[in-house]
DNA sequence: AAATAAAATATGTTATAGCATATAGAAAGT
DNA sequence: ACTTTCTATATGCTATAACATATTTTATTT
């Protein structure tokens, strides 16, 4: 079961269209050491993890258990059915158009 | 500029009301261990700051930068101001009362 | 204020990420 | 098919996380 959240950072990395080589370049890393992190051969630190994810302009955060069903699904613009509603917006300012 | 989202680790670590020692046993390791740790002394390991994550129910997730502000908005519950609406909401289902 | 519990600091060993460099293999372009 | 670009694998060295253990310092409780 290697890390779901490093498939995260490979699938940022070609939908940015960089290569390996590209992204090793901005982190001063050589191309074969981002290939070791994307295929799950090595345990990187969590600074480099933090690094590599907001050079892909990837936010890393914490979110609570109770909360990830919501957070999933505004990242994946699901039309979803949470038993809660995952949120409710305000209604104290006036909306655009 | 101490990693902040360790500092998140150890303020959930003490909303759940764990010693160091007593998370430091669930994850096999010495309280020191976890001192450094949130001391921001040492660089921990992906796998290691995953485990810490979820052992305090918080799920690490990487967040589009363009969506963070919704996110977090979501996480504190702030009566947000974003500029542009950062979600709305679907209307195709019945809602709770 | 004494006792207890929690957190921080210290020292030493071992495992491994980080780094460089090279090369082999796969995919894409001509 | 050949060339170029991208990705994977390999070897070796260095820095440091992981781990054990002990001690000190700081909070908390009685």
């Amino acid at each position: 079961m290697m890390e779901d959240i490093i498939k995260k950072l490979r699938a940022a990395r070609k939908t940015k269209g960089f290569t390996q080589g590209a992204l090793g370049a901005k982190m001063g890393l050589p191309q074969s050491h981002i290939s070791q992190i994307e295929a799950g051969k090595i345990d990187i630190r969590l600074s480099s993890f933090l690094e590599m994810a907001r050079l892909l302009d990837l936010e890393p955060m914490l979110v609570p258990r109770s909360l990830t069903p919501a957070v999933r699904s505004m990242l994946s613009g699901d039309k979803e059915k949470t038993s809660q509603p995952a949120w409710q917006p305000d209604n104290d300012t006036e909306e655009l158009s």
